[in-house]
RNA sequence: GGCGCGAUAGCAAAGCGGUUAUGCCGCGGCCUGCAAAGCCGUUUAGGCCGGUUCGACUCCGGCUCGCGCCUCCA
């Protein structure tokens, strides 16, 4: 039975779906102005791994993940750059989904984009209008007004007394109470703007997920996620604009990711301590990345430094040497042996990816005793259920370092330290020379060429069915 | 000021009222021409103070420290 940590009720609940075998789930997804960094990769994996998990547990899924492409940042941006809005948008939507692929991310089933949502969120402002639920302001806004929804702060146990509104942003005082949120905006010179009742002007950003959540699954759904920090007052938000329109709870179950930190803060923009995820595939392989995140439970804060890439890395490297000379297929997995049942108990108590892996690890030492290929078909298989060790183990351990592109594209060996590096010719014609020498008792050569492959950072190991090589 | 989260060995990170988490690093052994990989073994834990209990890292209370939200943020 699965159990997840519901922030709505604050405990671990068992997962009911609404309807039988089927789990609608929606996650806020990015503002497109900048590159997506390391907090954004860790919702994409966080959330690509629960929804393989529901598939892998046999429910049919739809996953939601939306876009926001018109907001204040993203104008202010495409103004800074002297390019279109849609330009700006297009070319970060481009660059996120390069990344989410590389992070081996499965495509949700709908990604909307908020500006194709405008005539349904203004159909649902002009009902929270008229249910009394918002009010357009003189300047011409429309608000939402928090003291006319009776739950407000339900899902964050924030009480609207003890908020600090206007604390740290001055409030606008157009609004009836200071909590209140913006759902349409009145148009302002050079903004891009649509037609509404209440006057040229865009939508808020709380609005776009109610309205393509709606959309898309329903005014009831199963699991709404997001980063911790979107849990106030976005998706608080949310919850009042929803719920005060179709009278029902909006989503069962509300699942929040933790921060990942820099030096034990929180990676954000506006702390500029983030890092982009490009620039750090540009050092580690996108798994070791995808590996780094689901080691830690997602509730869990992830500390971010090349020490714990590192570490990822090494620990990843013993799966795939494990794996490495095995024909794996992928197959359904039987989760009734002790191992695969120990890995669904750790999945199913709230997505216990930490546990589950360890599962991985000991199916290595396993495979590494007994040589058995269907130990390394389940360790395949049982570790692609969370999205790992699909690449070819040779591919993943020739591939760990940067900088090794022979661009002279000879096979001169006599001189490949430095600026060349090795290519695999020059390896496999090193390694070649080196057996000879080995064969001739020669261990000063062979030792030689190990060094100097060595000083490469490459690492030879010899097996008994030849040598084989990786990247340190 | 309000609300919430966390503190586990050198590092990372889980479960669990009593029995090896796991990975990296270190150390010893086996293996190896020597290594590497692998295998076997092993050193380092549970912020502090109380309480409950036959027994607590695990439950309860207090304290200290750190983090987050209350503005946009994944």
């Amino acid at each position: 039975m699965l159990k997840i940590y519901n922030s709505l009720s604050r405990n671990k609940q068992a997962f009911t779906p609404i309807e039988a075998n089927k789990v609608r789930m929606y996650v806020c997804g990015m503002t497109v102005y900048d590159f997506c960094h390391l907090g954004h990769a860790r919702v994409m994996v966080v959330f690509d791994m629960v929804s393989r998990w529901f598939r892998a547990s046999g429910y049919d899924v739809t996953y939601v993940r939306n876009i926001t492409d018109i907001d204040d940042k993203i104008i202010k941006r495409a103004n800074e750059n002297g390019e279109t809005i849609d330009v700006l948008t297009q070319r970060f939507i481009n660059a996120m989904d390069e990344d989410s692929a590389r992070l081996g991310i499965i495509r949700p089933d709908f990604e909307p984009r908020a500006t194709q949502h405008i005539e349904g969120m203004i159909n649902m402002i002009g009902k929270l209008i008229e249910k009394g639920h918002a009010y357009q302001a003189n300047n011409g806004d429309v608000f939402y007004s928090v003291r006319s929804f009776a739950d407000y702060g339900k899902l964050s146990g924030k009480s609207l007394d003890d908020l600090r509104a206007g604390e740290r942003v001055e409030v606008d005082a157009h609004k009836k109470d200071a909590m209140d949120f913006v759902l349409w905006k009145s148009v302002k010179p050079n903004e891009p703007h649509w037609d509404s009742p209440w006057g040229k002007g865009r939508p808020g950003w709380h609005i776009e997920c109610s309205v393509m959540s709606t959309h898309h699954l329903g005014a009831h759904f199963d699991i709404h996620g997001g980063g911790q920090d979107l849990q106030f007052p976005h998706h608080e938000n949310e919850i009042a604009q929803s719920e005060a329109t179709h009278n029902c709870q909006m989503a069962n179950t509300w699942m929040h990711n933790g921060f990942v930190r820099v030096d034990e803060e929180k990676m954000s923009k506006s702390l500029g301590n983030f890092f982009t995820i490009r620039t750090v595939l540009e050092k580690y392989d996108a798994e070791v990345v995808r590996f780094f995140i689901l080691r830690a439970h997602y509730r869990s804060p992830l500390n971010y430094s090349d020490v714990h890439l590192d570490d990822a890395k090494a620990s990843l490297t013993r799966l795939y040497t494990a794996l490495r000379g095995y024909e794996v297929s992928a197959n359904t997995v039987d989760w009734n042996q002790p191992q695969t049942k120990h890995f669904k108990e750790a999945m199913d108590d709230d997505f216990n990816t930490s546990e589950a892996m360890a599962v991985l690890f000991d199916l290595a030492n396993e495979l590494n005793k007994t040589k058995e290929t269907a130990t390394a078909n389940l360790l395949f298989n049982l570790a692609g259920v969370l999205g790992l060790l699909q690449q070819n183990a040779n591919d993943f351990l020739h591939g760990g370092a940067i900088g090794f592109v022979n661009t002279k594209n000879n096979n001169d060996v006599s001189n490949a330290i430095g600026e060349v590096g090795y290519t695999e010719v020059n390896i496999n014609q090193l390694i070649s020379n080196r057996l000879e020498a080995k064969k001739s008792k020669n261990f000063a050569e062979a030792d030689a060429i190990r060094q100097q492959l060595a000083g490469a950072g490459i690492i030879l190991e010899d097996t008994p069915q030849g040598t084989t090589w990786r990247r340190a």
